[in-house]
DNA sequence: TGACAATGAGTGTTACAACACGTACTATGA
DNA sequence: TCATAGTACGTGTTGTAACACTCATTGTCA
């Protein structure tokens, strides 16, 4: 009997607390992120293209060196240097050699990349509240937090 | 004042709720995924990899069409064919054209692939017990319970 | 001060994901 | 029963991510 024998597999798959609790977390990791590339793609813009911009905006004028990109962002990206080189092709940074540590490229914002990621506060801002706006504040203040504990591993 | 327009500009990103749950997400999925990766690699497995392993042995020996393992991956997956075309490669899953409606081809789990399966199944308990065991169960209890209704959006 | 480690960026290669399109098969309705 | 739409899978191509490695520059210490 077939039923039973997928009640045997799901025994032995038996899911734990934390393992239900990461199952959901990408879950809902995947549709917000899904939701906000449709804001993006049409600009060309993936979410990490977005979220150097949003780097590089709260760096202000002094902009960022390479590394200092990388460890900003959401997620572990060894290859920041091509990222770069098509956002600059695309005309959204401009990269300078540093002068004192002439190991250094200093990143920043061009015209054009402060005008795209301002355009798109209102936007990105409009799909989150789409998506979690029907949480109270009260429900994201403890998701937050909740989630600030889950990365404080011991 | 480099202090001063720093300020301005976190304000003008000024982070609702919402997005800062998101932002708070995002990070804690990487997180998350980057210390299974870590188990998964070795093997030469990715998450994705490792999820369609799962489902398969979710579903028991019938096995699963393409379509059906795509709808039930975490993440939107528009490639299955060629991620099953290298899990065939490696010999975890076997796959057999369907007799009564030819358009499909089931997909089913080795041995080997039942076998890998099974071994990694208490190094995966044990990184999510590493990565949240330290939050009680009643926090992810809620965790899981919030995650759920963000998902669950109007 | 000169060898050597450390740091920062870039490059070559490989594998994977995304998109659009094509092919085989099935179901449906005139 | 035949045209047509719909479904399921596969393929060609392009862009991007991951890994290992190299090159240039700076810091350090005998």
């Amino acid at each position: 009997m077939p039923t039973g024998l997928l009640r045997d597999e799901r025994q032995k798959t038996s899911t734990s607390l934390p393992q239900e609790a990461f199952v959901s977390l990408a879950r809902t990791e995947a549709i917000l992120h899904d939701g906000l590339d449709r804001v993006l793609s049409p600009r060309g813009l993936s979410l990490t293209q977005y979220n150097v911009l949003r780097i590089l905006r709260g760096a202000g004028q002094e902009g960022l060196c390479r590394h200092e990109i990388a460890e900003r962002l959401i997620t572990r990206m060894p290859d920041v240097t091509r990222l770069l080189d098509r956002m600059e092709a695309a005309g959204l940074v401009s990269r300078v050699r540093s002068t004192e540590d002439r190991r250094l490229v200093n990143t920043t914002l061009t015209k054009a990349g402060r005008e795209l990621v301002g355009d798109l506060d209102a936007e990105v801002a409009h799909v989150h509240k789409a998506q979690l706006g029907h949480l109270t504040d009260t429900e994201l203040r403890t998701l937050i937090d909740l989630l600030d504990r889950a990365r404080a591993a011991p």
